[in-house]
This record gives C-alpha cells, sequence and structure tokens, in this order.
DNA sequence: GGCGCGATTTGAGGTAACGCAAACCGTCTG
DNA sequence: CAGACGGTTTGCGTTACCTCAAATCGCGCC
C-alpha cells in the first residue's frame, strides 16, 4: 500500500476527521500496515497492549470472553474504527479480542509513535477522548437497554444500528452486506439463539426481514421495526 | 474554601494524580467551588454541556432517564471522580443526571479553562484518557454481567463493588457509609426493587448481611458474597 | 450425487423473575 | 401522640424467556 492510499485511509478514519493535511501525512508516513484473514484475531484478550489499530477496510467484531467460558460480542467495527487504544493508553491487557468476520486491513501504530503523534498535534488527543466520549455513550445505552428493555426491542434496536452504521440500500430494502449469524445476534443482546431464531422467523413471516436460514439479513420495512425497538 | 484546601483536593482527584505541584497549583488556582444539597442535582441529562467537575467530597448518584421514563443507575461517585467531561468534550448535552445522595462539594473547571489547562500541560490529557478507558471497561464488565449473568450475582457483584470504592471497616463488618435504597441497586442492576429485596432478606437470614429495613448496608461475611457473585 | 457438518428452526416443558397487591415499619410532622 | 408518608417486606399468580431436544436445511467435500 502506498502513502497516498495510507493517507487516504488516515483521512477517512474519525481519530484524524478534520486534522491539517501535515497531521494526516505523518501519521500516515509512521504507520504500518497489517492484513488480517478472514475468522483470525488481531490480538487477543489478555495480550499486553502495544499498538493502536485503524480499520482500513474490511469488519471486525469484537469478543469478550467472561471468566466462566461465556461469550458477548462488543460490538462491530469497520473502516475508520479504532481498535486497541482504550487498553494502550490505560496500560492494561487487551481486554476483549477483535475477530475478522471478512478479510480485513488495518493501520499500526506503536504506542510510542502514537504517543509521539498526539504530543506533537493536540488536536489529536481531543479527538481520540472524543471518540471514547462515543463509546462510553453507546454502551450506557446498551447497559441500559438490557437492563431495562425486553427481548424483542432489545433484538429490533441491534439489527437497526448494525444497519445504520453498515447497511446497504438494496432493491429489497437495507442488507446487512456481512455474515451476521443468530449466535452473534444473541451474544450482543444478552440472549440465546433459540429466542433470537424464534423472533426473527416471527419477522421474516409478517414481511418485515428477509434472510431465513442464511448469511445476509435484509430490512424490507424499516418503520415497522422502529416501532417494535420503541414500543412501550 | 482556601487556596490550599483546593490543592489538597485537585492532588487527590484522580485526574490530576501523580502530576508536578506547579500543575496542581494553577489547577486548583483557576477552579471554583460548588456545594450541591441532599437530594439536588449538579446539572440535569440534557443540558447543554459547559462545566467540568470533581467531587471534593460527599457523593453522587448518577441518573439516567430513557425516553419512555424507566430510570438507571450508572453509578455512585465519591471524591476525586470526575464528572461531565465526557459530554464536554463531546460537545454534546450531558447524558445523565448526577444527583448527590448526600450534602456534596465540587470544583468545577468551564470548557475554556480546562481546555488551556489540558494545552499547557499534554499529561492532563493523558490522564483524561486514562480514566475514560476505566470507564468502557467499567460499562463493558457491567454490560457483562447484565447479559449473561442471572440476578442474585449480579446483586452480589454490584454490592461489592460498591463496598469497595466506598465501604468502610467496621466491628460488624464493611459498613456502605451511604443511603442505598434497594430501588438504587434495582436500578443498577437491571432488576425490580421486590427482587432485590427478597435476595438481601435472605441474605440477611443467612448472616451475609445487616441492614434490614434501613439505611445503611453492613457486609459481615464478604467471602459469602463473593462465593455468590462467582458462582456457576 | 451422497455424506457430514454447522447453522438454523421449531417444539415442549420448566423456572427465574416480574407485576400486582397488601401488609409492615421507621420517621417526620403537626 | 396520632397520623401520614416513603421505603421495605412478603405472598401469589403470571409470563417471558431459558433449557433441553429433535428435526431441518444449506453447503462444502469426497
Amino acid at each position: 500500500m502506498d502513502k497516498t492510499a495510507r493517507i487516504a485511509i488516515v483521512e477517512r478514519a474519525k481519530l484524524f476527521a478534520g486534522l491539517p493535511p501535515e497531521t494526516l501525512s505523518e501519521a500516515a508516513e509512521t504507520a504500518q500496515v497489517r492484513v488480517v484473514d478472514k475468522g483470525d484475531v488481531v490480538f487477543r484478550q489478555g495480550d499486553e497492549a502495544g499498538h493502536h489499530f485503524i480499520v482500513a477496510w474490511g469488519r471486525l467484531r469484537l469478543d469478550q470472553t467472561t471468566p466462566d467460558g461465556k461469550n458477548i460480542v462488543l460490538r462491530f467495527m469497520g473502516p475508520g474504527d479504532l481498535v486497541g487504544s482504550v487498553a494502550v493508553w490505560r496500560k492494561v491487557p487487551y481486554p476483549a479480542t477483535p475477530l475478522a468476520v471478512e478479510e480485513t486491513r488495518l493501520l499500526v501504530w506503536s504506542d510510542a509513535r502514537m504517543m509521539e503523534l498526539m504530543q506533537a498535534h493536540p488536536p489529536l488527543a481531543m479527538k481520540a477522548m472524543n471518540m471514547m466520549g462515543g463509546r462510553i455513550e453507546e454502551l450506557q445505552e446498551r447497559l441500559q437497554q438490557v437492563a431495562t428493555q425486553q427481548v424483542e426491542r432489545r433484538i429490533a434496536a441491534t439489527i437497526l444500528k448494525i444497519a445504520g452504521q453498515s447497511g446497504r440500500k438494496t432493491e429489497a430494502g437495507v442488507e446487512i452486506p456481512f455474515a451476521l449469524s443468530r449466535q452473534d445476534l444473541a451474544e450482543m443482546t444478552g440472549t440465546t439463539l433459540h429466542t433470537v431464531s424464534r423472533t426473527l422467523s416471527g419477522w421474516i413471516d409478517e414481511g418485515i426481514l428477509e434472510g431465513r436460514r442464511s448469511s445476509h439479513l435484509v430490512i424490507c420495512r424499516p418503520h415497522r421495526l422502529v416501532e417494535i425497538s420503541e414500543q412501550a
């Protein structure tokens, strides 16, 4: 990947959005590139944290395993998203495992390099706090959902959020352009595979969704899903 | 409150921990002081965010109200904790309401002042990110708990966490030194007042806790609570 | 094409936790 | 001290969701 391509990626990353060209250029120059095959991980929960990553293209699923062996999906991440930084700044082991659900390319900076960049360009640090703040708000919202809403609403809201950040418009409706299993949805919403399957089956019967027994979900009637996600 | 007192508070705040005395002094000089009576709020969810607060003494409960009128308790905050900063940095309205559960004194900086401090003292920004990272990890842990564990475990874990950050040792055991209602615990663990009451009653019968029908909980057998919070 | 594997669907039964309702008890007020 | 009030306790019926179990289907592989 040449420098121009790297700059293009850096430009798109939320972390660098709106910063002056010199900053982008300097950031791009000091980045390494890393490719992760579908099914492989960028790093593992518990590894010592030493690098910041930005997704150039592809898609990651951020998993967290509990001491008693259960797994939850914290979020999906796509181009422009920042991976690993929280742990690096805190100097603690990575608290989760990002797994590539499709072939993914990332830009990589060492802890030291990123630190230099931040010292040299204070707005970078502000941006970073901004992004972390976004994560906090997102987590608070999800916590609130899991704590107070029933399963059907949570599943609807989760599908809508994913569609909002990764959906592609097609003739049939909004398509989620990667393999999102019922198990994934269960682990995002704090329920079981079976309950998700039942719920989706119902929605497919009602014509709200398409994607029976297969890979890619298509939302045919987003409006209905919104209603469900907001129903009292 | 004189300058020496303010410096002492600033010194204790995690945000400033370990920074050089000049920084502390400068921060302390530019701070305002604000007192909030028990039952009053520092600001309200939805207000425009313009100020950073650090708790000097006292205790706050951070509440979030959902569109459909439900309430959840995000966390309790005590001396040294940072309030409101996430929203200020993101330039979004405050996402939650901090309510004083006892008379509370805070140091206040305007957005602009804090920005100046951060620009002048880069380590401050690093500390801030560190703290935000801590919040993210805490939220991820709670999300995982609510999503995968059953109510009894969640209540046990929540009481232990609160005891860990605010508990005081007494002859009878570890006391939680402020009024923590069953309703509060319910709103922290994503369950109902009734279920919390039943669960605590059981534990009190078993001698794990004290505090029947009254203000301050005392943990008599922390070890048992830990077991419950980890039980398969 | 036949086989086997993993993901999904669907059924049936059980239960943790909710929702409603009533009683209870400190505490503050007049 | 009577009375009212807010937090708590407890009982009981209900239910949303889980758990266990089995059938079904798509897909890659030989």
